[in-house]
DNA sequence: TGTCGCCACAACGTATGCATTAATAAATGG
DNA sequence: CCATTTATTAATGCATACGTTGTGGCGACA
């Protein structure tokens, strides 16, 4: 364990994200730092971090509420990615990518398919986070890593909930192997492309199931 | 005052920015939260934030460093604006603005030319910032703006310091008018290029200067 | 009965003390 | 004289105590 903070946030970012603590609750530092069996000072610290993430909101003199996931709040999650997401992937096919790189990318791509074929949502969701996750290792920016990386979490926690409820999502891997094919071929723009088209698909495919279940209040 | 965190966090920031304390220079979170006659832990807080800024790297054992800003980091600052800003100023074109609005767009760019007639450069970034911020303001994505705000705060560390070493920023004004035009159009696909354009050449001339001062360590 | 004001409580912001641990210096053996 | 190990120091991470301040309840007065 490297330290109660990143224990602490760890362990509440991850109840968060699989709704084991439902979202809307509220209670104050204290009961929040009691829960994970540390001390005010450390919860603090991780209730703040989170709180940058998106994940909480801190009331003063209430304490630390859950936020639940919003369409609006999904939209500008969204929204942001489908901006900085094609220009990253855009910088990887700009850069010289390792064929081992590529492989690596072809591989959880294959999973995703494999998953699929048996059904097995959680495995092609894992996959698909890999996927990306690999994409992203390979952009020299560390900002913008950072930056796309907090935003894909809170898309997951979204994606975890819907997961269930749209068809399978067959074209998300071919999606994917075109992108792997424009970067290995340096096609800079069709890559920033066919990225952003991907990202504006599962956007709207997003927007439209959380619209749906906008009264139900995640 | 609002706050220990704050007050700490408000002047250490601007002590950065305008280069009262000098990059490169390493403290304790002790000694940091002497000179604001804080204890520690808002101080740290503060310290935190700034990290999280890019502005102060937090060493393990060793305190708190201030960052130089190297051509490297400005390039990662400016690669995400760039992707970024475009984006949210055409989101403010694809919206119905004010007409007040676009006055307060445009007011800032007569200052900014005012400015430039006066030779006085200082007035002239500040009416620079000033007409990013009213856009910023009018984009409706919180996590855009904050995203592109800490952005531009780290971009203007680096324009205090190039300001009088570049030729005479003549057709930033040029542009920003064009933007506000298009804008007001509601042209939105020209929006993003225009001001993309304008990102694109701001960061090229900054690169070229910081590249020659790469030696002195800012 | 409704409203205004006061009081008690609770949560937070801040300060501080203590234990942990990494870095540095010292000491010992080769 | 150098390498290795140990001891010391110092900075952090965490816990906790305290003062401040906002909030909600209760009572008094209109």
């Amino acid at each position: 364990m490297k330290g109660l903070v990143d224990d602490a946030y760890g362990r509440l970012k991850k109840e968060i994200m699989t709704s084991g603590i439902p979202a809307g609750l509220q209670a104050t530092e204290q009961e929040f730092a009691d829960r994970f069996g540390v001390s005010r000072t450390p919860m603090r610290e991780a209730l703040l971090r989170l709180s940058a993430e998106g994940l909480v909101e801190l009331i003063p003199r209430r304490g630390a509420r859950i936020l639940s996931l919003s369409v609006e709040d999904m939209r500008e999650v969204y929204d942001i990615l489908i901006a900085l997401e094609p220009e990253a992937a855009a910088r990887v096919a700009a850069s010289t990518v390792s064929e081992e790189a590529l492989s690596g990318l072809e591989d959880a791509t294959k999973r995703m398919e494999e998953a699929l074929e048996k059904d097995d949502l959680d495995a092609w969701a894992s996959a698909d986070t890999d996927f990306h996750e690999q994409l992203l290792r390979l952009c020299g920016n560390a900002r913008m890593q950072r930056i796309i990386r907090t935003l894909l979490d809170q898309s997951h926690r979204a994606r975890s909930i819907t997961l269930r409820l749209r068809s399978k999502p067959h074209q998300s891997t071919q999606e994917h192997r075109e992108i792997i094919e424009c970067i290995r071929r340096g096609d800079l723009e069709t890559t920033r492309r066919t990225f952003r088209e991907h990202r504006v698909r599962a956007a709207d495919e997003l927007m439209a199931i959380l619209e749906n279940m906008k009264h139900l209040r995640l």
